[in-house]
RNA sequence: CGGGGUGUGGCACAGUUUGGUAGUGCGCUUGGUUCGGGACCAAGAGGCCGCUGGUUCGAGUCCAGUCACUCCGACCA
C-alpha cells in the first residue's frame, strides 16, 4: 500500500477544496460542533483539550516572566469604552450591546467586551500611584465578543476564547521591551510547542491595533499559502494612561504617565495548527499539545492475553505520556482511520505476534511508517518518535513557508505573483498607506502582513514596488484569514 | 453587509419539476460469525420534512414570510 494513499473518504482533499477540507477536518476530528447560537461554536472535549494544553504551555511561560492572572468584568459601560478615541472607533462596528437588564431599560448601555484595555485602565487608575507600584504585569484568560458577519470554526466566530495580557511600566523603554519580549514568547511557543514556523515583525500604521502606537505580529503561513495573524503585541505609549488619567509619582517626586502594553493569542491558534499540519487524512497534532500522544490499538483483541498486555502497556506509559487505549469493538482498521483523523501523533499496535516477540509496532501519523520496537525500551522509543513527529512537522511547515515566499522587484512582478502563486511576497514599500490600498485593490485582497524583524537594510536607490518613490521598509505581503 | 448554496431520523443524501401511505446508505440496539488498514449476516429502534402563516378534500412537495447553517467578497484575532 502506498504511504500517501488517502484512506479516509469522508474528508475532502485539500487540493480539491481547501475550505471544505478544513470544515471536514474540524467536524471529523470532533473539535467543534455548530450551535443554535448565531456565530458561536461549541468546542467539544477533544478540541477543548487542545486549548487547555495551549493554555498550560503559554500560562507557564507568562508566569515565568512574572505575569499574574486576573479577571475583569464581561461588560464595559459605553462611557468607559469611549475614553480613548481611536480605540472606540476601531471597535464600535463590532460591539454587542446590552440595553435591557431584567425588565428595565438601562440608563447606560453595556458593551460585551471585545477586548479589555479600557477595563484594565479603569482599574490601573486606582492601584497605580507610585513608581513602586510598577510594573503591573497582568493577564486574563477569558471569552470576548466581536460581532462578526460570517463565521468559520476557530478562525472567525462572534465569541472566542483568548488570553489578553495588559502591562504598565515606568518607562517607555521597559514597555517597548515587554512588547517585543512577549512577541518572542509567542514565536517560541509557535516554533517549539506547536511546530509552526512563522514570520514576525511590525505592523504598518494602517494595520496596527486601534489605539496602539505600535503593533507587532506573528504571521504563520497556512498550507495553502494564506496568512493567519497568529498573535499580536501592542505598545500603547501613554495614550490610554492620559485618556484614563493614570499617573504615578516617580523617583524624583514628579507626576508621570506610565507606559502600557497589551498582547493576545486566541483559539484561532487551533485553526493555525489544523491548516499548517493537517493532511488529506485529517488532523495532525504537534505532540506537545496533543490530548492523546499515543493511542494503543490492540490487534485481534479477542485472543487470549492481548487486552491484558495492551492495558499493561497503557498503565506503564501513562506516567510519562498522554495515552489512550481503544478497546472498543470496532475493527483495528476502523480505529487506525479514526485516530488518524483525530491527528494522534503516534499509534502503538500490539497483537499476538508482537506479544510473542516481546515487541510492538509504532506508527507515525506524519508518514505512516511502521517501526517494530522491543517492549524493553519502549519509553525511549516513544520519546524519540514523538520528537521525530515534532521535527518532521516543523520541517515540513518551514519548507512550505520558504517555498511559497517570493520576492517582487516591480509592480508587474508583484501582481503576477499575487495572481498566480499563493503565498507571501517580499517587496519594498515607501511607507505610504495609499500604496497599501492600491495593492489591496489591484490584487483583490493582498495586504501588508508586517515589516519583518530580519529585513535587510534599505539601500540607496531602493524604491517602493508600488509607486516607485524612495523605499522605507521591506514588507511581507499576503492574503489572510 | 452584498452575492450564491443548503435545511427531510445521530450523519450523508433521495423524494419537490407534475401535491396523494416518509425513503436509501452509514451510524445505533440485540444475537451470531469475523478481527495486522474503515468486516459480514439476521432481526429491531428511531422522523411536528428548519420555523410561522397561506392555498387545497389533502402540503416534504405550491405561495409568502422568517430563522439557521454554509461558500465567495468587504471587515476583523
Amino acid at each position: 500500500m502506498s504511504k500517501d494513499k488517502k484512506l479516509v473518504s469522508e474528508i475532502t482533499s485539500m487540493d480539491v477544496d481547501f475550505a471544505q477540507w478544513y470544515t471536514d477536518v474540524v467536524k471529523k476530528a470532533e473539535l467543534v460542533d455548530y450551535s443554535g447560537v448565531k456565530g458561536c461554536m461549541i468546542i467539544r472535549p477533544y478540541g477543548y483539550a487542545i486549548w487547555e494544553n495551549i493554555q498550560k504551555g503559554l500560562d507557564a511561560r507568562f508566569k515565568e516572566l512574572g505575569h499574574e492572572n486576573v479577571y475583569m468584568p464581561l461588560f464595559i459601560p459605553e462611557s468607559l469604552l469611549q475614553k480613548e478615541k481611536d480605540h472606540v472607533e476601531g471597535f464600535a462596528p463590532e460591539c454587542a450591546w446590552v440595553t435591557v437588564g431584567g425588565q428595565n431599560q438601562l440608563s447606560e448601555r453595556l458593551c460585551v467586551r471585545p477586548t479589555s484595555e479600557t477595563l484594565f485602565c479603569d482599574h490601573f487608575k486606582n492601584i497605580i500611584h507610585s513608581y513602586r507600584d510598577l510594573p503591573k504585569l497582568y493577564n486574563q484568560w477569558v471569552n470576548v465578543v466581536r460581532w462578526e458577519k460570517t463565521t468559520r470554526p476557530f478562525l472567525r466566530t462572534s465569541e472566542f476564547l483568548w488570553q489578553e495580557g495588559h502591562t504598565m511600566h515606568e518607562t517607555e523603554k521597559e514597555a517597548r521591551e515587554e512588547t517585543v519580549r512577549m512577541l518572542e514568547v509567542y514565536r517560541d511557543f509557535y516554533a517549539n510547542t506547536l511546530a509552526i514556523p512563522a514570520i514576525t515583525g511590525q505592523k504598518t500604521e494602517k494595520e496596527k491595533f486601534a489605539g496602539a502606537e505600535e503593533t507587532y505580529t506573528i504571521e504563520p503561513m497556512m498550507h495553502n499559502g494564506v496568512a493567519l495573524q497568529g498573535g499580536t503585541t501592542h505598545y500603547f505609549g501613554d495614550g490610554f494612561a492620559k485618556a484614563f488619567d493614570i499617573t504615578y509619582t516617580d523617583r524624583e517626586n514628579k507626576i508621570q504617565y506610565p507606559h502600557q502594553t497589551s498582547w493576545g493569542i486566541s483559539t484561532r491558534v487551533i485553526g493555525a495548527i489544523i491548516m499548517t499540519h493537517g493532511d488529506d487524512n485529517g488532523l495532525i497534532l504537534p505532540p506537545k499539545i496533543a490530548p492523546i500522544q499515543v493511542v494503543i490499538i490492540p490487534v485481534a483483541q479477542h485472543k487470549e492475553g492481548v487486552l491484558e498486555k495492551a492495558l499493561e502497556i497503557k498503565q506503564r506509559l501513562s506516567s510519562k505520556f498522554r495515552v489512550k487505549l481503544d478497546d472498543s469493538d470496532n475493527s483495528a482498521g476502523w480505529k487506525y482511520s479514526e485516530y488518524e483523523m483525530k491527528g494522534v501523533p503516534l499509534r502503538l499496535e500490539i497483537g499476538p505476534r508482537d506479544i510473542e516477540n516481546n515487541s510492538c509496532v509504532l506508527v507515525s501519523r506524519v508518514n505512516r511508517e511502521k517501526t517494530f520496537v522491543s517492549l524493553d525500551n519502549l519509553e525511549s522509543e516513544i520519546e524519540n518518535s514523538l520528537n521525530a513527529v515534532h521535527n518532521a512537522l516543523y520541517e515540513r511547515a518551514a519548507r512550505n513557508l520558504e517555498s511559497k515566499t517570493y520576492s517582487a522587484k516591480n509592480l508587474d512582478d508583484f501582481l503576477d505573483i499575487a495572481e498566480n502563486k499563493p503565498g507571501y511576497i517580499k517587496a519594498l514599500w515607501c511607507g505610504d498607506a495609499m500604496c497599501e490600498d492600491m495593492i489591496k485593490d489591484k490584487t483583490g485582497g493582498v495586504k501588508s502582513r508586517c515589516i519583518p524583524f530580519d529585513a535587510p537594510e534599505i539601500k540607496e536607490g531602493d524604491v517602493c514596488v508600488c509607486c516607485g518613490k524612495k523605499a522605507k521598509h521591506l514588507v511581507v505581503w499576503g492574503r489572510q484569514y
